[in-house]
DNA sequence: TAACAATAATTGTCTTGACAACTAATATTG
DNA sequence: CAATATTAGTTGTCAAGACAATTATTGTTA
């Protein structure tokens, strides 16, 4: 290949984001909580009560996508959606006691994960390294 | 969040990830594709004739996923599965004339592609990124 | 050689995500 | 105010990937 895979940032970008996943996926598995169900739940403990749409922009979901995270976090009562006063479009989504409990127990997991990943990488590196993925994100979507 | 969103690798590397992806499908539509046949069909061009098995491992997809993208590839006919001679389990991978004919002009679509996501990215530091997205797998399988 | 283990590939099920189409409600504008 | 556009959320469809279970074949070993 005159580009080959290894030298594709998308082809090792996405290698190196499904493993991240997987590995993730496995450290939930005792929890009941996929990693994008820990994305949802780990936002809401920060920023409670906020709308649905709101959720969606912050954990970079779409609407169908964030829908039916939701539908699992409610069903497993981890969640709760509640109509908007103002809105009647809208839903106001908040953390229960139970979906912060959850999050307590969760944190230290996720934050074990981060080093885990990020071992034998300094400070400075790690630094650039958001920032060059952040950089690439921005080249895409100019 | 004690760690939040935006300083967790899994996260980041991740939401990186589906952008590109949803960039290069984009890309490939026009073409039939998307980036994981194409992905297969590069590394077919390349290395012709493999069983099944060694595609799915030169490709870092596992035996079911690439079983689902074989047959769409033989499906439209861009890929031929042979059973191989010397052993009645496995197919011999081959890329058909009107393959390689599409691998060509997709060719610089993928190269323009990884142009255009690493814009204003250095070598040494696309250099860097690669090195550090692959410590961090290697950290994952650790 | 016969029993058992390992391997190649397939099928089924579940999850996330992209996209299109849709409903219901709110905003805008002529 | 009425017509129209926009917005919030849902549903349907399709694709990739993870994982478990299965079949058919090949390897190993007792």
């Amino acid at each position: 290949m005159q580009l080959a895979m290894n030298e594709s940032i998308g082809f090792t970008v996405y290698k190196t984001a499904l493993k991240l996943r997987t590995e993730m996926m496995r450290r939930l598995k005792p929890f009941g909580l996929t990693p994008e169900q820990w994305t949802l739940l780990g936002c809401l403990a920060e920023q409670d009560a906020i709308t649905q749409r709101e959720l969606a922009e912050r954990t970079f979901k779409d609407g169908p996508t964030t829908t039916r995270l939701l539908d699992k976090l409610v069903e497993t009562g981890l969640v709760r959606r509640d109509g908007s006063a103002s809105d009647r479009r809208s839903f106001i989504i908040s953390i229960t006691d139970k979906g912060r409990a959850l999050r307590d127990e969760i944190l230290p997991v996720a934050a074990r994960m981060n080093e885990d990943a990020g071992n034998n990488i300094s400070s400075d590196e790690k630094a650039l390294l958001f920032s060059l993925l952040n950089k690439i994100q921005k080249n895409i979507e100019a």
